[in-house]
DNA sequence: GCAATTAATTGCGCTGGATCATGTTACCTG
DNA sequence: CAGGTAACATGATCCAGCGCAATTAATTGC
């Protein structure tokens, strides 16, 4: 369905219904704790996995859902939400193709702490957590990489405790700009544009601040010429200015 | 020596040349991810383990660092921090017995984030992180005990974020308090104790304050019959209420 | 026992950013 | 095409908590 927004971010072009047994096996050899294994040992482990598509604005599971499943992100963009009493949401994280979330959990009756929420059209693949659990034991190697991924989120995390405990909100938020560009950019004529929806929103959620705060922040930064920017979308037009603000040097 | 300090506070009695093979065995025994393991198997893990006692305030790495080692506390206390650019630390956590610190990457130039410093009288058992990684190759139980670890502490980082950005600095300051009692809390005359030398700065440091709001926090709940507390040194005396104002509902 | 030092406490002024409100603009839908 | 809505931008006000400083109390070392 055509939609009028003038937006240089395009959007996901894969519909749900396209999910199919060659893309998630595509995926599963893509992702890096798979890397490595036999190829006929990734199709075994692919008939494990279910497939399903979501709807930009769809949750996946709700914050104290039960933990059941293990996700995997095909296709699209998920975003990892935890809820405040003041209903001011904390994002956490915007996963891409390849990520996993859900909980890894051991426990039996532990439930997810966070809500995922498909930011765009999306596929994600899902698997039993047990199962998954059976594969770690049954290839370390999986097991290594998954260790790998965790060791960088919790980096990720400190530093994000770090920047909350010490660092003002403008340098918060051109640090997330920033994370955002690297994980998500292309080069466009607009720049490094994080190709995504993205709203002031969820800015002010990655940053920790509230969406005035996150609005003239991001009107600064464009009236400095550090960013180009619209309805849901941002581009990173001067990378090397926006890192001396999120390091305190400007 | 005889220290005039007046603290319920009991120091660490043993004293680093005191790391025996034997308490590294029983130490390694006990330790979460090699659990199940059979004792042969864990004698010959604990050939490949060094210990070194550190004395109180000493550095074990600092930030910056190659990363060369995986840590487990055997004895003592250790606190991990972040450092800031305004020379403020972020204590990210205390870490007891058992548990391990520094890095598992599999990156070989990488460097720690963090420093590890002792906060008391410490032994610690260290081994090379590569050999480490082969352990978790040759036993799953123990990749994915470490997986279990690493999820449990993700959280953990995920919940402070969550505080960082939407509570106020008292609400963080008692569920600092909460944490700090359920994991290092000992039942005594003076309520839960939290048996470890706990300063002001620490306090500060683990809530994202400053000292003086800390000391000013501290004062408060002191007045108000929550705590109990005096130099390097709190115990919980109304935890019940302390939740309460933690969550926000006093 | 005492001087020096450290840690904690308390006071005061300032400000970043939250809160609340309103205005503007881009987009959607009928 | 027009009315309505959502997203963004901006203004005004207030205050939590920081920064700085002074004071007090506990501890250390001789």
């Amino acid at each position: 369905m055509v939609s009028h927004r003038r937006t240089p971010v395009e959007p996901e072009s894969i519909t749900p219904h396209l999910c199919s047994l060659d893309l998630r096996l595509h995926i599963l050899k893509g992702l890096p704790f798979f890397a490595g294994l036999p190829e006929e040992d990734i199709a075994g482990i692919n008939a494990r996995f279910h497939e399903r598509g979501y709807a930009p604005g769809e949750t996946i599971f709700y914050a104290g859902d039960p933990v059941k499943r293990l996700y995997v992100v095909a296709s699209g963009k998920v975003k990892l939400l935890r809820h405040t009493l003041s209903g001011q949401d904390v994002l956490l994280d915007i996963l891409a193709p390849g990520e996993f979330f859900g909980n890894l959990s051991a426990l039996g009756d532990d439930v997810y702490p966070d809500t995922a929420q498909a930011q765009t059209l999306t596929c994600a693949l899902s698997i039993e957590a047990d199962v998954f659990r059976q594969i770690m034991a049954a290839y370390p190697a999986v097991a290594l990489a998954v260790v790998d991924i965790m060791n960088e989120r919790l980096r990720a995390a400190h530093e994000m405790m770090r920047q909350l405990s010490a660092h003002t909100a403008e340098q918060r938020i051109a640090h997330t700009l920033l994370k955002l560009g690297e994980k998500l950019g292309q080069p466009a004529d607009v720049g490094l544009l994080i190709q995504m929806p993205l709203s002031r929103e969820d800015v002010a959620a990655m940053a920790g601040a509230t969406v005035e705060t996150a609005s003239r922040t991001l009107s600064q930064f464009k009236k400095a010429g550090l960013i180009r920017s619209g309805r849901q979308w941002v581009a990173l037009a001067d990378p090397d200015r926006l890192r001396a603000i999120a390091e305190g040097d400007a």
